[in-house]
DNA sequence: CGCAGCGATCATCAAACTGTCATAATGCGG
DNA sequence: CCGCATTATGACAGTTTGATGATCGCTGCG
């Protein structure tokens, strides 16, 4: 599964020691901060998937740094969860304005928090992505497209549904009959010759943008996609 | 505030009026339903942009609800928010479980059930202030508006909600199915060709502003909106 | 009643896509 | 190096699919 990263800002070690095991149980890949200032220091690097946010803290509170976040178009999407001990209705008010997407309040279930932590995850994550990378060849299920660094590649519907599949299972020879049930479909007659032709054209597309090798022949097989990712050469 | 429509699914009738009353003061559109049931009929037609939902409810109850919502293709991506007295820990799960988005407990305040949709609607990609943007191309959801820059385009309301969907889910292709379901409402029997017809109305009062390419065509599939903002060209 | 705004269909044309062939290339085992 | 087996190509004729322009019906409004 995807591994999600969480940055994990409490300063209360016993606590955070709970949540991140918590959390790493849960599947998460935890990275822990003490303090609001130690967390931008961490979010200056890759971005995780969500940041869980003590409301107390020392120095810069909770609420400022989410704040903070939001202001910044680096951070500004990060799926905040504010955690906390007051359940006043004036704070909750004030940490949605913040732009938190989320509070607990303490006590709470370690469950409950993993539940809210996952749908806020489905909610934010990309939309099931759907791209497919394979050095710098990228497949767009969602949005059908196929793109070579940022240059968009235009291949006809079953030249797609052909370096989808390959893409899916990178390395992995098809004969053509698989290829036919699993991209043609089951019930259709077609000569297996065909795919031939299919593949030519996959490539002759692929080819101005220096791709062509990606899909390779497996004489007295079939094809595959090039098993290691080439050298990645964008724009 | 953005005038986000949403289907509220509450059975006791002096809760539904008050959670009616604080929901449109807040700027939302809303439609109430008494049960599941009435629920699914009203969302087969056009999609609203959040749905809330009361745990009990006579008939088939809310986690089923969300459960059947989830479950379906075109419903899948509607924020869910559940409507509770409990506060059991296990009704929590069950209702994450269901692919609930967000959970409230009664009694609760108004202003934190507001808040929490607000958040909610942040995290859908729904821009707070109800206007997509795509380059300079700008669709105020709220005055029911499309502008290009400055100048203002005159779209069909089925134009506007076709666009208002591509504007939601840009670079996301849609075939002609999907589009029918979602913009002209599920029990609808209209040719899927229509869909060709309103795509290049569309088009057409797009051209003058150079916009014509923001709508594209995914042979084979259907429609989508450019992925990337394109530049503005001249006219 | 006549008109204007919309929406849903149709019929038609042209571009895009397909499945097959026939033929030229290539890879491989001897 | 030879000949067979397997691929790569270029060409082709039939289909599909999308873009368009025109038509017909419905609704509200002078």
């Amino acid at each position: 599964m995807p591994s999600n990263r969480v940055v994990l800002v409490e300063d209360e070690t016993d606590i955070q020691e709970m949540l991140a095991f918590t959390l790493t149980r849960a599947g998460f890949d935890v990275v822990a901060a003490e303090t609001a200032e130690q967390a931008l220091g961490i979010l200056d690097g890759p971005l995780p998937n969500l940041v869980v946010i003590d409301w107390m803290l020392p120095g810069m509170s909770g609420v400022e740094l989410a704040r903070r976040l939001r202001e910044d178009p680096v951070t500004a999407d990060l799926p905040l969860m504010m955690l906390t001990a007051r359940s006043e209705e004036s704070d909750k008010l004030k940490s949605f304005d913040a732009g938190i997407d989320d509070y607990i309040t303490k006590p709470f279930s370690p469950r409950e928090l993993v539940a809210r932590i996952r749908a806020l995850l489905r909610r934010s994550g990309e939309p099931e992505d759907g791209v497919l990378t394979h050095g710098a060849l990228a497949l767009d299920a969602r949005g059908r497209e196929v793109m070579v660094g940022d240059k968009r590649v235009h291949v006809g519907p079953t030249e797609f549904r052909l370096l989808e599949l390959l893409m899916r299972n990178p390395g992995r020879a098809f004969d053509r009959s698989q290829l036919l049930d699993r991209v043609w479909g089951r019930n259709v007659y077609v000569e297996e010759r065909t795919v031939d032709v299919h593949v030519l054209r996959l490539r002759n597309a692929l080819t101005p943008f220096g791709m062509r090798k990606a899909v390779q022949t497996v004489r007295g097989v079939g094809y595959r996609l090039s098993p290691q990712a080439a050298v990645a050469a964008a724009s």
